[in-house]
DNA sequence: TGCAAATAGATATTTTTTTATCTTTTTATT
DNA sequence: AATAAAAAGATAAAAAAATATCTATTTGCA
C-alpha cells in the first residue's frame, strides 16, 4: 500500500556514496605504492585482500570512478589512480591554509600523502606569540591577526582548522568573512556557518567509539561479526 | 573476514550502527559542555540544531542508548551522558599505550576529552633515539625495544599506532605478540593481523576526499544538497 | 479547565549501502 | 583447439540508515 509523502523527497540523484568516498584514499595510497614497486595492473581481489573488505565492495567502489577494467587481468594502475583522483576532485591542486600550528597542525603539515593528493597548504596561522614568526616544518607561522589582510585578496579554497575547540568558532567566522567556502574542521565543535559554506568535520573520537562498542560486544559474547 | 554464504544469508545477531556510533562522541562533548554550564536537561531539537543534522536522526541515536526521556521536556543531561558512555563501552577506563611520539601522537596525548571518555594512555614508546628518555606532555618516552618487557605482564587493552606507515606493520606484529587485541591505527596502511585482533583505522584523508567530491559537485552545478 | 504547542516514542517508508549471484570475457594450460 | 579459471561487469536481493508520519504525553497559558 503506497502512502503518498506529503511533500515528497528531494531526489539527490545518488551522487554521494560517503563510505565509498572515504575508502578511496586507501585504494589510492596502495596504488601509489604498487606503482612505485613497478606494478602496472591490479585486480580487485588484490585490493580487497589488502583492505580486508569484501571483493564486491571494491568492485562497486571502482565502478563508481567510471573506469573500465580488463577481464581476467584487472585495472591499469596508472589509469585507476587517475580515475580515483578525478572522482575525488583531486586532479588539480587544492590550495589551503592551516589555522593552528599545534601538534595536530604540525602532523598535518608533515602528512606526506597530501603531496600526492594535490592538497597544498600554502600558509599557516596561529595566535600563540611563542609560535608566530617561527618555522614549523619549513613554513613560517603568521599571526592570525594578519589572516584577513594576507588572504582576502586571493583566499585559498580550503581552510583547515586545528585550533582549540574554544577558539574554533571565532576562527571559522573570520574564514567565512574572507570568503572561504570549504572548511576542514579538526576542532571538537560543530561549527555554525552560513548556508553555502561547507564544513567537513573530523571527529577523532569516532574511532574510539567504534573500538569501545566492539570491546563491549566482545566482552558480552564473542561473535564473528565484522566491523569497520 | 571471509564470510561466505553460498545461498540465503546469515543473520547478524548484533547490529552495529556505525554512523550513529560515530556521532555519539559529538553528543557527549556537547552534553559535557552543557552540564558545565549548569543545564540539567536537553531536547533532541537542541542537539539537532547544534549538530546541523535532522531531528529524527538525533532521536534515533538517543533511542539506541536505551534512555527514556520526558515528553515535552527532553532528557536529563547527566543520565544521557551515562547512557551514551555505557552504550559506547566507556563506563570504565580503557587502558592504552601509544606507539609513536611524533606530532600526531603528541596531539593525541594532549586531547583533553580522552579524560572524560575514560581513555587512559599509560605509556608512550618510540624508536627515535632523540625522543627516547625525553618527556612529551608529561610522559616519559620509552624505547620501543623495551615494549615487550614493559608491557607483556599486563598489557593495556588498546594500542594506538602513530608511527610512519613504513613502520606500522612491524609495530602491529609486536603488539599482537604481547597479546594486544585492539589497535587504533592512525598510520596510512591496512594492517594485517590475525583473526580476533581488532583494528580500528583512522583514515585522515577520508575527510579530504569528502571535501574534494563536494567541491567538484559544486563546480559542476550548484545544489543545495547537504552532505556529511 | 481546556487548548495549543513542544516533545518523546512508535511505526512506516524510502534511500543508501552492502552482499549475493549470474554472465561475459580473457588468459593460461593441457 | 578445447577447457578451466580468474576476473570484470551486470543484475538482484538484503541489510542498514535515514526520513517521514503518526501518537501520546506533558507543560504553559488563555
Amino acid at each position: 500500500m503506497v502512502r503518498k509523502a506529503k511533500r515528497g523527497f528531494m531526489r539527490r540523484g545518488k551522487i554521494l556514496n560517503t563510505p565509498a568516498i572515504r575508502r578511496m584514499p586507501t585504494y589510492l595510497h596502495k596504488l601509489l605504492k604498487m606503482r612505485l614497486e613497478g606494478k602496472v595492473s591490479v585486480s580487485s581481489t588484490e585490493l580487497a585482500e589488502y583492505m580486508n573488505i569484501e571483493l564486491i565492495v571494491v568492485r562497486k567502489d571502482i565502478a563508481l570512478t567510471g573506469i573500465s577494467g580488463q577481464r581476467r587481468v584487472g585495472y591499469d594502475i596508472n589509469e585507476l589512480i587517475r580515475y580515483i583522483k578525478n572522482y575525488l576532485g583531486w586532479q588539480d591542486t587544492i590550495s589551503a591554509t592551516l589555522i593552528g600550528a599545534g601538534s595536530l597542525g604540525s602532523a598535518l603539515l608533515g602528512y606526506d600523502d597530501f603531496n600526492h593528493y594535490g592538497f597544498g597548504i600554502e600558509s599557516v596561522f596561529d595566535a600563540d606569540p611563542s609560535k608566530i614568526g617561527k618555522e614549523i616544518r619549513g613554513r613560517e607561522v603568521f599571526d592570525i591577526a594578519t589572516l584577513e589582510s594576507r588572504l582576502k585578496n586571493s583566499p585559498p579554497e580550503v581552510a583547515v582548522i586545528c585550533v582549540s575547540s574554544a577558539a574554533a568558532q571565532q576562527v571559522a567566522d573570520k574564514l567565512v568573512a574572507i570568503g572561504i567556502k570549504y572548511i576542514w574542521n579538526f576542532a571538537n565543535v560543530a561549527l555554525q556557518v552560513p548556508p553555502g559554506v561547507v564544513v567537513q568535520r573530523e571527529v577523532i573520537a569516532g574511532g574510539l567509539a567504534m573500538l569501545g562498542v566492539r570491546m563491549k560486544l566482545d566482552r558480552e559474547h564473542d561473535t564473528g561479526v565484522a566491523f569497520d
